[in-house]
DNA sequence: CCTTTGTTCATTGTCGACAATCTACTTATT
DNA sequence: AATAAGTAGATTGTCGACAATGAACAAAGG
């Protein structure tokens, strides 16, 4: 019997939703910058109502800022505000770890130290998308396995943010130099969920994002500083 | 000179939002009703676009479960999932209080002294309305001066669902017994704040929390054991 | 009797149009 | 020249209508 794939999404508003979220990715929007509903129609050939609809959703992810009457505006990146969201991340992923103790089998170990084991690879041949993209599916296992719904959505949220973030900043292009510093930073969460101890695993969690999160901080600071540097020639001590 | 206020909320959505809310609390809405969008927007005399956005909103907060094509459906409400939300809530506010110890002002820190002297006063009249208002005001006060919005954000829509449960389950009309179990649960956190200990004031608002989410649990079990003996005539151990 | 196929109705998803509001600019007034 | 009032264009908020989908029920066929 041949393959009858359900139809992906007909749902316009999600086909909205990943746009936008590309345009910030690839930076054609910029933090700041208005969303004006009507333009997206047009460009998408669509009307305004999904648009509308794709816009609240962001909203609500905090990707996205709305203002009464006025619009919708490209959450403004700064640094003060990293550092509350990878502290907040931390506590979340941390009580998620805390939960998948309870759940993880075997099996499910096994495929998260091939994981990582995948991303000690990547390391070191400095394949950094490589090593991104399975650092999410690292965190994100673990999340779906702590068996609360609300929970995982929250994070999913918190790690979409931190993934624009990411890209924004075009922190994977600096990356290369600094994989080398995240390469075993799973190992102690890992032990700590085979070794089936709650605490252990919400700390070791926790030290994990709020170092990743220390790391992209640091660059950004820097690259700032050196942006500055550039523009005024004045000089930033470290 | 007269007081001017600007009209209250001109925007539609956000007084179906609180129409909804109401519906729900009020039990006009039971959890797992299907809430059909033209009839709300008949019933308050407005068009649809305003009642959708609202849905969307209280989606996003898990008040209310989408599923495409289909509808709107009010979220279940079942004491596993309670559990998860106490704890959840437990995390968030315990670290609204961390960081707040680094805000709180001296007056501040009177204000909620002042909170907590009148709930105990509520409690011992045995008003309970009084009480939760207080109680909530209370840990609003210090969720607003943790000084990270996205965490704020996220601990109102947790404590919006904490609010309906307790609603719904008519809990306050059994919390008449229980206030005194309740009066001083604050009275740790209060000291761990004044004493500006960072460590020692999120432990105690998680310990609060967890109590207080037991405290309602172990009333819905009780409810549903007295439920199912009154329905089928069976005795529920315990 | 059970399964499959139509049919009808209620509801959601999408659309284009209009009204209300905001911004920036122009004009008038002192 | 500075401030206030007015105007025009752009954008959001709201509306009513239609198309697409899903659920319940009836009809047909085995």
């Amino acid at each position: 019997m041949a393959e009858f794939k359900p139809p992906q999404n007909n749902l316009l508003h999600i086909e909205v939703i990943n746009a936008i979220i590309n345009a910030i990715v690839s930076g054609e929007l910029k933090p700041g910058d208005h969303i004006v509903e009507q333009h997206i129609a047009q460009q998408m050939q669509i009307s305004r109502a999904p648009v509308r609809e794709a816009i609240r959703e962001l909203a609500a992810q905090d990707i996205i800022r709305l203002i009464p009457r006025k619009g919708a505006f490209v959450a403004p990146l700064d640094p003060k505000n990293i550092e509350g969201i990878y502290l907040l991340r931390s506590y979340l992923e941390g009580l998620a770890a805390r939960l998948a103790v309870l759940r993880l089998t075997e099996a499910d170990l096994n495929e998260l130290y091939l994981l990582n084991y995948q991303m000690g690879e990547a390391a070191l041949k400095n394949n950094v998308n490589t090593f991104i993209d399975l650092d999410l599916r690292f965190h994100d296992f673990i999340c779906q396995h702590c068996a609360h719904p609300q929970l995982k959505k929250m994070i999913d949220g918190v790690q979409l943010q931190t993934k624009l973030f990411m890209n924004m900043s075009k922190w994977h292009l600096a990356a290369h130099s600094e994989l080398h510093r995240e390469m075993n930073a799973h190992q102690p969460l890992l032990e700590a969920l085979r070794a089936r101890n709650q605490d252990e695993a919400e700390m070791r969690m926790r030290e994990h994002i709020i170092m990743a999160g220390n790391l992209l901080l640091e660059y950004l600071v820097n690259k700032k500083s050196i942006t500055n540097r550039e523009q005024n020639g004045d000089h930033v001590g470290v």
